[in-house]
DNA sequence: GTCTATAGCAAGATAGAC
DNA sequence: GTCTATCTTGCTATAGAC
C-alpha cells in the first residue's frame, strides 16, 4: 500500500536508504529476547542461535550487533544497573540515617537481582575476566561503574551522619567496592531465598555506620587517613 | 629383547597388567603440557586437542584423566598452591613480627604467580563461577582452600604479636579472604611488573598489623567482637 | 585399568554474498 | 544490515587393542 511506503521515510536529514532507527530497533529486540531467555533458561541454555531465532533475525545478524555473547551480558548488566538505581533512589528518599540508607539501598539491589540468581554465576564469571568488556573495573564499563558509584554518592550525600571530610570523598567508592563484595557473596549464597545475604546486609550496615563514626576518634584518625591515602595511591 | 620383558614386571603385589604407576605418569604428563601451554599461549589458545597431541596422547585419553578443560585448571591451581606454600614457609621462618610475616608470605605468593599473570584472567574467571569445581568456595576445592588457609594460620601462630583470643581464631580465614582480594587486584593490575600489587602489599600489611593491635582497645573491643560474630554467623 | 582412533554433535564465532 | 554457509573447538561416544 502507498501509505506504508510513506511510513518508511526517515525524519532525520539523511535521506539515503532505510530509516536510521531500524538498527536501534533490531538491537533492542535482540537484547529484550536475550534478557528474557537468560532469566527463563539460564546462560548456557540460551544459545546465540536461540536468541537470534526467537528475535526473528539470523545468527549472523545477531553477531552484527553484538560481537560476542558476552556483549549481550554487558547489555543485560547495564539494564540491571538502571533498574537498581530506579528502585533504590525512591526507597531511601525519606531516610536520613546513613546506615539505614545504606541498608535500604543494598536490599533494593538484591530485590532487583533476585530473579536472576540462577544465572548470576555465569554473569559474574564473565564480569571477573579482566579482558572482558563487562569487567566492572574495565575502561569500557566506566559509565556503568560511575552510575553505580553515583548511587552510593547519594547514599552518603543526603545522610545526616557527620563524616571526616576526606572519608566523605572516598566513601562512595569504598561502599561500591563493598557492594561488589556483597554481590559476590550473594552469587555463592545457596541458602533459601538468599537469606544469608539479607543477614549480611542487616548486620553489616550498622557496623559500617559505627566504624565510620569511630574514625573520628583521635586514636583512629591517623590510621584512617593512611588507609585513605593508600586507596588513592592504588587508583593513580 | 628378553630384558625388556623382565623390566615390565611390577614391583607391587598385583601381578596383573601394566605398572600401577603408568596412569599417574600419563596424568602428570598431561598436566605438565597443559600448564606449559597455558603459560605460553594463554587459556583460549590452548585447545584440548593441542594439549593431547603435545603430550603425545589421544584426545580421548586426555578426557579419560580430566573430565573437562576446567579440571586441568583445577590441577594447575593445586600446583600453584603447593608452590606458594613451599616458597612462603621458609621465607617467613626467621621472622616473628606479624605484619612482616604477612607481607613476606604475600610477596612470596605473588612471586610464584607472576609467570602466569597473562593467563590468570582466565583462571580467575573459571574460579569465580560458583558452579565450577575450581571455585575457591566450593566443596570440591575444600582441601586446596584449607591448605591455603593453613599458610595464614602459620603466619599468625608463630608471630609474637599479642592478639585477642577470639580474633586469633578467625584471623587466618580473614587473611585468606584478604589474599583472595589481593589476587583479584593483581589479576586486574596492568602496571609494569604488577608494581601496584607490590605497593598494596607493602602498605596494607603494616596497616593490618596496627588495626589488629588496635582491636584490643576498649572502644573497639565491642565492635570487633560483633564483626567476628557476624563472620561466624555467615559461615554457619 | 590404560590407551588409540575416529566420528560426530552443539554452539560460539566468522566470511562473504546480496 | 541482513542472510547463508562454514569453521572451530569443547565435549561425547563407540569400538577395539593391550
Amino acid at each position: 500500500m502507498a501509505a506504508s511506503v510513506n511510513d518508511k521515510r526517515g525524519r532525520e536529514g539523511a535521506p539515503s536508504g532505510a530509516s536510521p532507527r531500524r538498527g536501534e530497533q533490531t538491537r533492542a529486540l535482540i537484547v529484550d529476547t536475550a534478557v528474557r531467555l537468560f532469566a527463563e533458561h539460564g546462560y548456557d541454555q540460551t544459545t546465540m542461535r536461540r536468541v537470534a531465532s526467537d528475535a526473528g533475525v539470523s545468527l549472523g545478524n545477531a553477531y552484527y550487533y553484538f560481537g560476542s555473547k558476552e556483549h549481550l551480558v554487558e547489555a543485560f548488566y547495564d539494564r540491571l544497573q538502571a533498574e537498581i538505581r530506579a528502585a533504590a533512589v525512591p526507597a531511601i528518599a525519606g531516610e536520613r540515617d546513613f546506615a539505614t540508607r545504606l541498608r535500604t539501598a543494598l536490599h533494593a539491589a538484591v530485590d532487583v537481582m533476585t530473579p536472576y540468581h540462577g544465572f548470576a554465576g555465569k554473569l559474574i564469571k564473565t564480569a571477573t575476566d579482566p579482558a572482558s568488556p563487562v569487567s566492572p573495573f574495565s575502561e569500557q564499563s566506566a559509565p556503568a561503574r560511575e552510575a553505580s558509584i553515583g548511587l552510593f554518592r547519594e547514599v552518603v550525600a543526603d545522610s545526616t551522619t557527620r563524616l571526616d571530610a576526606r572519608l566523605r570523598d572516598e566513601l562512595p567508592e569504598l561502599l561500591w567496592l563493598g557492594h561488589m563484595g556483597i554481590t559476590l557473596y550473594w552469587v555463592h549464597d545457596t541458602s533459601p531465598g538468599q537469606r544469608r545475604t539479607r543477614l549480611l546486609i542487616d548486620r553489616a550496615t550498622p557496623l559500617v555506620g559505627r566504624l565510620v563514626e569511630l574514625t573520628r576518634l583521635r586514636v583512629l584518625r591517623n590510621v584512617t587517613h593512611e588507609v585513605l591515602e593508600l586507596v588513592r595511591a592504588l587508583r593513580a
